[in-house]
DNA sequence: TTCCTTGCAAACGATTTGCATTGGA
DNA sequence: TCCAATGCAAATCGTTTGCAAGGAA
């Protein structure tokens, strides 16, 4: 269930866009946003109990319209979650034993120092840097 | 052409685990020890016109030596790269638009500061890191 | 010689697509 | 109403595997 105020955001980018949003999709974002990390089509799936090749289209369409970013994991699966300017900005800790993917907030003083070093390295290898992703790998406290 | 030094840590490596260094593995190091970025097994395929079932089973049998390591991206795709112990630390620079993957070094104070920042989150998260990158997505210098 | 490795082809699993039908604005 | 969205099944694509033949130690 997404906040009424990240409702209405979608419903308003999707408006601009002439991408209607219905039953299904609505469905895709409440399952989205309540999750603590991406999920795959097939968890999705088994959640929502709707066709695979639906979920499958309606995670690209939310894709294209900037509302959902894929997330590449191991063994080819492709999980989504929220976008960033719906979500907030967040980083990656990733399981190399049991793959599950767990999303962080870093505090504010270490964001801005990340920014920094990622300004510092862009620039010296004449990269336009748009966005920046930190992920941790290890154990998760289930796996430890 | 990995350098000899390379050459002699992946052929102890292997024979320590009795996996056997045949022409075939030598051609995969040799293409992915030379690239500046990680390479997909279809890349591979082309460059070194083997087999593609034999491109994958020997990218796998490296990886469980711990030779190479995988890189997950864009619609599926997995690329390989040399493993950090051979190749050094570095982070990426994935273009969002031709999808190119680069490997960066950043400089040491840096590499510090990043570190304790990961120690900092991945305690309060409990969570045991093992290895981190730096993903820094945005535009290359070739596409910008 | 003895296994490990290779090649080929068939099998697989995740994702996409064609087409007829349904449904939202 | 009218075109986008959906459901189903078939097609695709990257990757894996069975099995017989070849090659390294």
């Amino acid at each position: 269930m997404p906040t009424a105020s990240v409702e209405r955001q979608i419903e308003s980018r999707l408006r601009d866009r002439d991408v209607r949003y219905t039953r299904g999709r609505r469905a895709l974002i409440g399952a989205l946003s309540s999750a603590d990390g991406p999920k795959s089509a097939s968890e999705l799936f088994v959640e929502l109990g709707m066709p695979l090749s639906s979920v499958y289209r309606s995670l690209n369409v939310l894709e294209e319209a900037g509302v959902v970013i894929p997330h590449h994991g191991a063994r080819g699966l492709t999980r989504y979650e929220m976008a960033e300017w719906l979500a907030g900005h967040h980083h990656h800790l990733v399981c190399v034993n049991c793959g599950s993917v767990e999303d962080i907030q870093i505090p504010q003083g270490h964001e801005t120092r990340l920014t920094s070093i990622i300004r510092d390295v862009a620039t010296a290898a004449s990269f336009t840097p748009t966005d920046h992703s930190l992920e941790i790998e290890g154990r998760c406290s289930r796996c430890a």
